[in-house]
DNA sequence: TATAATAGTGACAACTATTGTCACAAATAC
DNA sequence: GTATTTGTGACAATAGTTGTCACTATTATA
């Protein structure tokens, strides 16, 4: 094997273990100590990041784990791969802030001068727009290790009835039109509940010892078992006009229940718990002549009363 | 220098110059053309796409250009990076659709084992939720491509009195929950106008010869100048509670407009142009107790109107 | 404290790869 | 026909790589 193929390989070998000893190398690869040990300082000039340790139990280490790949992107790859990381710079709060702009600024001074410039006509020319907040969200990075690790995080969280403590456990986080949310088991209802990040007053793992539960089969691509098993549901049947649908189809909760027909129309069926019954109204007072909410009654009388409000600060 | 070192930066030359002979790089390197040639040859054994034409004016080639960068992306990068274009999954239409996914398998291909199961786990732990439309954007690339090189464009599009055919010049694409948008000048309308993309019911480059306008100061990074010059506005004030404030940071158009107060309230205030009353007549509505309309006078009828047909509606 | 395991360096000879030169073939634009 | 260009083969000179050996130094552990 060539030295050059040799070094990608180490390259390789070395970042997926992470730890390992020059003798380790020099029996894969059949060469001498002596080749590895040059290869390796080599690899070290070449900005690979290693550290050693002598003796036993010793050997070397890579310190921040890095992935070299030579990979070759076609310039329409290199391009979507901007563009994608260049949406992400409309989100003021990130789990991985700091990281994806650096890889941006990476990849942009590495390209070749007219792909950037290509880049440079097409970022005023493209967009993903997603609305800036003023909402904060200090605690995204602690919610998602939470999620990953399937730790019991102690969150201070303020609802309409004031701010209370609860241990929670989070199935992930999610952003959904510049907000993040927080799926998440919480101990106090002992249920599932969505929460808002940006009221998330405080969050840090818990200390006194509950138990995490074994929650592996809530992910975010399971939305169904997201719902809540609460008591109180009742049947919502909605008719929606084509416009309704469109409206219908931007609204995070109504992707279960969201039935088309092929003229465009549709309609909103399914089951809905109780206490969704201010915000429904609200919502569908909203979608005007473009919504005919058929059931509940419930629904019906909580959207006449809101009406009746409007005409009488209005009238 | 070195053989490995010579190539990596014949890489980086040669998908700058796209056409070159060997005897410039020969010059440039100051080595022998023979090596050159014997260097190209190992190149297009790696995986450059090269071409050659003998004769004079011959020269090699570059077919599809690549980018190869030895970047070394971190592990969190290379994560960031990840997760930047995953979000891209959720839109079922791109200007460059085919390019992100296989840029994204590409990476997810190269990167070492646990990078990979780190981002596994990670996958159904976090996500950018943007809807999931019914609509249909064939002719992104055509706009996006007609935005950058300036060109005339001739769209069939739907509006509420039926499909017209129009010349138009776009300023760029931008998607907007789900939905892409086309700020353009109309040639119809003599002023700028937003298109849905979905109502374009078919686009192609004009052949009439129109002459595009000089719109260089138009784009998307300048929306104060994207507002169409018409004549009939009127002044819009709009009192929001918390709850107004944050709906309204959702809305596209509104970010203008909107002014926010210490305690987290705040109100709505500008010009308005007057076709858009049924619109903001709606939407104000939906927003119940969180908005209070206090002009123009001709939306405060328009919702009054509205209201009156709801509560027959409902009645 | 001795021992084994580990990294690290220097020198040198054997081996391998790279390079330049030269000769020549083939295509092609002008 | 001539100049320009890619492309190939052979060969010697040069440069780089490798293995071996003889060292040094550090450190965990028995």
């Amino acid at each position: 094997m060539s030295k050059s193929k040799r070094l990608m390989e180490l390259m390789m070998i070395v970042n997926r273990k992470k730890k390992f000893t020059v003798k380790e190398l020099a029996t894969e690869f059949n060469v001498s100590t002596r080749t590895i040990l040059r290869d390796l300082q080599e690899l070290s000039e070449l900005g690979v990041p290693l550290y050693s340790e002598v003796g036993p139990h010793g050997g070397y280490q890579v310190l921040n784990e890095r992935i070299l790949p030579p990979i070759a992107f076609t310039e329409e790859e290199a391009v979507a791969i901007f563009f994608a990381c260049h949406a992400l710079r409309h989100y003021a709060y990130l789990p991985f802030e700091t990281e994806s702009s650096s890889a941006l600024s990476k990849f942009y001074f590495y390209m070749s001068g007219d792909v950037r410039d290509r880049i440079d006509e097409m970022k005023n020319r493209i967009d993903f727009v997603i609305p800036s907040r003023q909402a904060k969200f200090p605690y995204l990075s602690i919610l998602l290790d939470g999620a990953i690790r399937q730790q019991v995080i102690r969150i201070e969280y303020e609802s309409r009835d004031g701010v209370s403590a609860r241990l929670i456990q989070p199935v992930g986080i999610f952003a959904s039109s510049g907000l993040w949310y927080c799926p998440a088991y919480c101990f106090l209802r002992e249920d599932i509940r969505l929460f808002r990040c940006d009221r998330i007053r405080s969050a840090a793992e818990d200390t006194s010892g509950t138990q995490p539960l074994d929650l592996r089969h809530l992910h975010l691509g399971n939305r169904e078992a997201l719902i809540p098993a609460e008591q109180e549901f009742t049947n919502l049947y909605v008719e929606l006009s084509e416009e309704g649908v469109q409206k219908c189809e931007g609204e995070y909760w109504s992707s279960t229940k969201l039935h088309r027909r092929e003229d465009g129309t549709g309609w909103l069926e399914g089951h809905m718990p109780k206490r969704d019954i201010p915000f429904l109204a609200q919502f569908f007072i909203g979608l005007g002549v473009d919504a005919t909410v058929k059931s509940p009654p419930e629904l019906l009388d909580d959207m006449k009363r809101r009406l009746a409000e409007m005409m009488a600060r209005y009238g």
